[in-house]
Formats: C-alpha cells, structure tokens, sequence
RNA sequence: GCCCGCUUAGCUCAGCGGUUAGAGCAUCUGGCUGUUAACCAGAGGGUCGCAGGUUCGAAUCCUGCAGCGGGCGCCA
C-alpha cells in the first residue's frame, strides 16, 4: 500500500469537478469525498466518491490486492467520509471517461450502516425534511443550493451592472408594514414574569429599546426612504412572517429581494421586474445544466423546456380590469365568483397563466381597496398602481406598486385605514421634502427557486427551512 | 385559521375484519476475474404513529390526540 499524502501531501489534490473539467491523467493524486456507493467482487471494489463540487462521482477502484478487501468493506459505506489516492487513469471503454486507481485511503470519519439514514437509493423529499442536515449530501440538494447560490450572485450582478445600490435595511424594526402579515415580537423581557404597569399593560419601557420591537416583515419603507437619496437600491436579506401559513409556498422566515427607485412609474417597474426574472432564468441556464437537466429528469420533466420558453417570451400585461373580463368570460365555474373589486383568487390567476395566456402573466392596476396604503392611486381613483407578476406552477413571485408620493393624499389614505400615523412619521416626512415619483416591487427568493428548479414546496429549496411548528 | 388525505421493517410501499404481517431496496453472511441502481444464494430485522372503543377476532372499523403531506385563505 502507498503512503498516506496526508493533509499536506505534495501531491495534486483536486476536486471532482476540476478533474472533469482537466482530467490529470496518469498523474498521481489525493481526492477528498463521501463515499456514494460501494460495488464489491472478488478482485476489486469500486466506489463512487462525491465531493459537492460537481452532481457527477469519480470512480475509484480499490484492487484488493493494494488495499485489503476487509477494511474496505468494514470503512467503505455509504456516506463515510475519505481521502484516496492513487493514479488517475483514462477508461474510453467504459462508461465514465477516467477512473482512481486507488493505492490507498484514509477514513477521515465512519458512517455507520446501522445508523447512517441515508441510503444510495432515491429518497423522498418528505424524508429528507426530517434530517435536514443531511439533505447536503444528496445529489438533489446539491443542485438545488448551488442553483440558490448562483441565482443569488445573479441577483447582485443584475443590479450592480444597472448602476443600483446594495443597501442593509434593519431585522430588528419598531414597527409593521401595514399589510405584509404578523409580526414575531422580540423581547428582553422575562416571559414568565413581565413588568406590568399600573393598568395592567405591559411596561414596555422597560424592555431593550425601550418601545415594543419586532422581527421585519418588509425593508420597503425603510427602502423607499434610500431609494430618496440614493436613487436607485435594493435589499436582499430574511424577512419574517408569523402568519400561520400551511402551504407548500409560504415561510416563516424566507429571503426576499426588493429593488425601490426614484423616478420610476409603473410601467417602468414592470419592465425591470419581467426583465429581472428573465436574466436570472437564462444565468441558470448558462451555468447550471447539470444541475437542470437532472432536476428535469428527477423531478419536473418540463422544467428545461418551461425555462427555455419563458425567458424569450413576453409576459402578458392584464390589467385588473381585463383580467376580470377574461375571467367572466372564460366560461369556466369558479369556486370563488369573479367580480370587480375582488381579489384574484388562486383558481383564477390559474387560468390566467396556465390556460388563458400560457406564459407568465403580470396583472396591474388593482382596485384600491384590496391593496396596501402605499400604493399611488390612480387618476380613476378606484384602483391603485400595483401588479403582481404570475408564474406557472407556482403563482405570485413578484408583487410591486408605483408608491403614493402625493403627501396629503397618502396621510389621508393612512387615516382612512385606521393606522397610527406617528409610527410612520419618518416614512410620511419623506414625502414633505423632496416627494418624486417612485416604484418598486419584492421577489421572493424561495419562490423564484421552485420555478428555477421544478421543486414544489420551498422548504426543499432553503437549507434549513423555519415554518409554523417546525424548524428543519 | 378552515377542509381533505396519509402514518405498516432503516427507506419506498403492498396488505383494508379471519392462520405465524409481505415485497423491493438497504443491512449482515457467503459467492462472483471490471462493477455502473452490479449480480447470485442465504440470514436477521415489525409493540402495523399513540391512547381508547366496537368485535368471537382489529394493521384493517369507530373516536380522540400527534406528526407529516395536500387544497383553500393570507401573502413573497
């Protein structure tokens, strides 16, 4: 047997990827990996290493006359992480291009068969929600959180190349933004025994900001107040909603990417937001094949066409008025009727997308009423300047609005709804210096990942996924 | 929050009132001159989610609870 490289070895140590990508051959070197599978005959065992580097393995034969065939059947199973060494030799005749001749290993730590959960066969998505931590070894999450990487960088790069800036909003914030969901309160205070003033209400003086503070549900408004000076920004960081959503769609705590500028209208906006999502389905296009050919194969067989299709199509522009019309139209028995001034429901952006025009579909100008104090209203004065942009599969991924830049109307709309103006003072003030048109919109990441990768429920695109009742 | 479904071996599932509960894969043992989800032979492995109830008899029917999944609502 060879002596051991070690960690400082002097010899090439590469990943698989890179061996794909210029093979060494017949240079002698180190690979570093978790075992996938293990075959075993008389003469030799093989064994699939992987590195995450790339979904494919390197093939590593063990000839037992270098390396005894007891130790690699007590070391050598499935998940157990190693070091091998040896020659790297070409194989044209059989199905991978080369192969590890293997004149040794080192077992760098065990994975027990007994206990080890995951098996090299195909498991379900349910199962490996129950060992999270574990889902990183699998060629399925592999592709996933490298297509959630990329898509992020793609996200940045977008921005950045349009002359945008990258601003942090706070987490931890002093108020709500009206309409975007419940809030997780954060507290110093001892839960089992909280200062209470003399009325019975809770002192929050005594609290760690001295106020009531809560986990954010949106950067919007601080984002809007950037967008004021700076021109044109956009966040992307977690967000937190305490809605008790139960639904393949919805997190407690997701990513969210939202782009605030002056002096865009609404038309403008939705031409950067079809135009965003666009970029970030050909980047993963360009960069990640591997990773989509084998999530089509896996799971979604039209996510390669579905991709190729709609990042050269035309979104369809529906305005709520339209698409009312559309829908009374369609013929089609609705569960939830279709009348002017109710919100679209699931069944009814459904038909739009999916059967009516094929192809994502941005809804606009929605009535006032259904939609959030901040949006401009419009000349009609019935319907404010929203849109939200409607996928296939998975419905709503980017809900946005020219926002209400007119100080007066947007107090009195405030006021109207009941809301606590002095909670919003900063919001409201930049609309008395300086006020200019302005729009913007929010992408949820985990949503534009089950579109980029044919997945269904965002706890599988997340590595460690927060919902109500449950953190994997 | 409302509605529906599922829970049987490590995993994926079959069994849906009637002997000692099954299969494939995994595991273990042995075999195999290069395997590709290797193959061949054999073995071990189960309080049938939990708690009650109905019945001569319950994995199977009923009730409650829990976990998971899905639909709806809310939204990203």
């Amino acid at each position: 047997m060879g002596k051991a490289p070690g960690l400082y070895a002097p010899v090439l140590r590469e990943t698989i990827a890179d061996l794909y990508r210029d093979p060494p051959l017949g240079q002698r070197l180190a690979v570093e990996g978790w075992v996938r599978t293990r075959r075993t005959t008389r003469a030799m065992s093989f064994v699939e290493l992987q590195d995450g580097s790339t979904l494919r393995a390197l093939q590593v034969v063990l000839p037992h006359d270098q390396v005894a065939r007891e130790r690699i059947e007590a070391d050598l199973h499935t998940g157990a992480g190693v070091q091998v060494w040896g020659q790297l030799v070409a194989t044209p005749d059989r199905p991978q291009p080369f192969e590890l001749v293997a004149e040794g290993y080192q077992l760098y730590g065990p994975a027990d068969p007994a206990t080890y959960p995951l098996q090299k066969k195909q498991h379900s998505l349910e199962f490996l929600r129950e060992i999270a931590y574990l889902r990183p070894r699998t060629r399925t999450f592999q592709a996933v959180f490298r297509l959630r990487s990329s898509a992020s960088f793609a996200i940045h790069q977008y921005f950045h190349e349009r002359g945008f800036v990258y601003v942090h909003t706070p987490i931890l914030t002093p108020s709500d933004c009206e309409g975007a969901g419940q809030l997780f309160q954060v507290t110093t205070l001892p839960l089992g025994a909280v200062p209470r003033r003399a009325d019975g209400t809770v002192a929050f003086e005594e609290d760690f900001f001295g106020r009531p503070a809560y986990l954010t549900v949106s950067g919007q408004l601080e984002g809007e107040m950037l967008a004021m000076g700076l021109g044109r920004i956009y966040t992307f960081g977690p967000t937190f909603r305490a809605e008790p959503s139960h639904t393949p769609r919805h997190l407690a705590e997701f990513w969210m990417i939202e782009p605030e500028m002056a002096f865009y209208d609404l038309e403008r906006t939705m031409d950067l937001a079809e135009d965003l999502l666009k970029y970030l389905i050909r980047h993963a296009l360009r960069h990640h094949y591997e990773e989509l050919a084998f999530l089509t194969e896996r799971y979604e067989p039209s996510l390669l066409a579905e991709l190729e299709a709609t990042k050269e199509s035309a979104f369809l522009r529906l305005s709520y008025t339209e698409a009312v019309d559309i829908l009374a139209r369609s013929g089609k028995t609705f569960q939830y009727p279709v009348e002017w001034g109710a919100d679209l429901q699931a069944e009814h952006e459904r038909y739009l997308v999916e059967e009516y025009a094929q192809r994502p579909v941005i809804v606009y100008n929605y009535p006032e009423a259904i939609k959030a104090f901040y949006m401009r209203l419009n000349p009609d004065e019935r319907t404010v300047a929203a849109f939200d942009v409607l996928f296939p599969r998975i419905g709503e991924v980017i809900g946005g609005s020219q926002r209400e830049e007119r100080y007066d109307l947007l107090r009195r709309r405030m006021q109207a709804r009941g809301m606590d103006l002095s909670a919003y003072e900063a919001y409201l003030s930049t609309r008395r210096f300086g006020s200019v048109p302005h729009s913007g919109f929010g992408l949820g990441l985990e949503r534009l990942l089950l579109f980029l990768t044919g997945l269904t429920n965002v706890r599988d695109v997340i590595p460690f996924f927060r919902a109500a009742g449950q953190m994997g």
